[in-house]
DNA sequence: TGACACACGTTTGGATCCAAAATCTAGGCC
DNA sequence: GGCCTAGATTTTGGATCCAAACGTGTGTCA
C-alpha cells in the first residue's frame, strides 16, 4: 500500500546543504571556536544521515572553518593570538595581489555596486550587518580575479578569523569607524581609477592597521 | 609470537592510507593534471570500500591536489599558465613570511641538515630526485614555522604546481642548475646568520626567477 | 585515601546496499 | 550522412548497519 512511512526522498538532502547550514552557523557566531561538532547531532537536526555530514565537515575543513582529528571528531577552528597575527600578515601580502589581478577586469557596474555597498556601510549601525557588508565590499573588489587558488585562499583567511573580527569590532566600538571608512574610500577611488599601485598601498595599510589594533586586544583570545 | 602475519586489521584500511597512496601517485607523476579518479577503481586496487576513498579525495582536495565537482567526480587539479603564474606570485609573497617566522627557531642541527641536503642537491643528477630534494630543502627552512594556516597554504601551492615544475625541470635541463645552487647557498647562509631580511630577499628572488623562466615555456601547459 | 585498571557508553570509521545523476551508445529522423 | 533523442550503463551520492577507538566512571587493591 502507500507504505509511505518515509517521504519519497526530499530530493536528496545533500552534503552541500549541510555544509551551507554549518557554514552559516559558524560564520554567524552560533558555533564558536573550539566547539565540537557531533555528526549525529547535526544529522538529526537536518533530517539527514551522518554520511553527508561527514562530507560537509571535510568541505568546511578545506575552507578553514573546521579542524579534524582522527577518531576524535571535528571542532570549529580555534586560533591563538599569534596565529591570527600571522594570518593578517598573510592577508597583507595576498589580498593586494588579488586586487591587482581583479582591478583591470572590474566593470563600471561593479564600481557602482561598490559605491553603494560602501554607502550602506557608512549608514549602518548594526554590528553583524557590518561584518557582512565589510566582507561584501572587499570580496567585490576581488570579484574580477578568477584565479581559484588565490580566491579560495583569501576566503579561507577571512573564514578562519571571522569570529575574532566580530569580537574585536564588538568591543572596539564604532569610535574609530571613520578610519575604516576613509580607508575604504581610498581603496574604492583607486579601484575606480584602476590604479593597482594605490590599491595595493591602501589595502595593505587597511589590513595592517587592523592587525595592529587587534594585537592590542588580547582579551578576545583564549 | 611473530603473529604479525598482516591481517590484524591493521586498524582499518584507513582513509589516511588511501590518501597517502593517491598523494604519492599524483606528486610522483603517475596521475597527471586533468586525469579523472574513479572511486571504485581506487577502492578495488587498495582492497577497501569506496567510502574511505571518498574521504581521501576530500582530504586531497583540501591539499590542492584534486578538484571535485558534484555528480561528476574528482580530477587531478589542472592549471592554466596564468594560474601557475599567479600561484608563483603567491609563493613570492607567502614563503618569505614563512621563512621569517621560521628563522629564529631553527637549531644548529637544522642548519647542518640543510647543508647536507643542499650538498645532495649539488651531487644529484636524477630529475625526480631533484624535485624531492628541492622540496625537502625549502620545507626544512620553513620547519620552524608552526603556524598551521601558513604552512598548509604553502604546501598547497607546492602540491598544485608539482607537475609543471617537473615538466619545466625536465626540459630546462641542468644547464642553469648553477643558478639554483647559488640561490640556495645564499638562502642557506642567511638562514645560518638568522638574517630574515636577506632570507626574504634571496628566497623571493629565487621564486621570482623560476616564475619568469617558467613563463618562457608555454609548451608545458595544456 | 589515592592511584591504577577494567568495563561500559558514546562517537567516529568502514562496508554494503540502494537511488539518482551523468555519460555513452545506438537508433531513428531529418 | 549528420544530428538529435532515448535508453542502457557507468559512476557518484545517500542510508543503514556493524566494528573499532576514545573518554569516563567506578571498583578494587596497595
Amino acid at each position: 500500500m502507500s507504505s509511505d512511512e518515509t517521504p519519497p526522498e526530499t530530493s536528496g538532502i545533500g552534503s552541500t546543504r549541510v555544509a551551507a547550514y554549518l557554514r552559516e552557523a559558524i560564520l554567524g557566531g552560533d558555533l564558536r571556536p573550539g566547539d565540537r561538532i557531533r555528526q549525529e547531532e547535526v544529522a538529526a537536526r537536518l533530517g539527514a544521515s551522518r554520511l553527508p555530514v561527514r562530507e560537509a565537515l571535510r568541505m568546511l575543513e578545506s575552507e578553514g572553518l573546521t579542524e579534524h582529528e582522527p577518531h576524535k571528531g571535528a571542532r570549529v577552528t580555534s586560533l591563538t593570538q599569534h596565529e591570527v597575527d600571522v594570518i593578517y600578515r598573510m592577508r597583507e601580502r595576498l589580498e593586494p595581489l588579488a586586487l591587482t589581478e581583479s582591478l583591470p577586469l572590474l566593470t563600471d557596474a561593479d564600481h557602482e555596486q561598490l559605491e553603494e555597498v560602501q554607502q550602506r556601510i557608512e549608514d549602518n549601525t548594526d554590528l553583524e550587518k557590518f561584518l557582512d557588508l565589510d566582507r561584501e565590499f572587499h570580496m567585490l573588489t576581488y570579484s574580477g580575479c578568477s584565479i581559484d587558488p588565490l580566491m579560495s585562499n583569501v576566503t579561507r583567511l577571512w573564514n578562519s578569523t571571522q569570529h575574532y573580527r566580530r569580537s574585536f569590532v564588538a568591543l572596539g566600538g564604532r569610535s574609530r569607524m571613520w578610519v575604516v571608512n576613509s580607508e575604504h574610500r581610498l581603496i574604492l577611488d583607486a579601484v575606480v581609477r584602476r590604479d593597482a599601485d594605490d590599491g595595493e598601498r591602501y589595502l595593505g595599510g587597511h589590513i595592517r592597521r587592523t592587525r595592529i589594533e587587534l594585537g592590542r586586544h588580547p582579551e578576545v583570545f583564549p
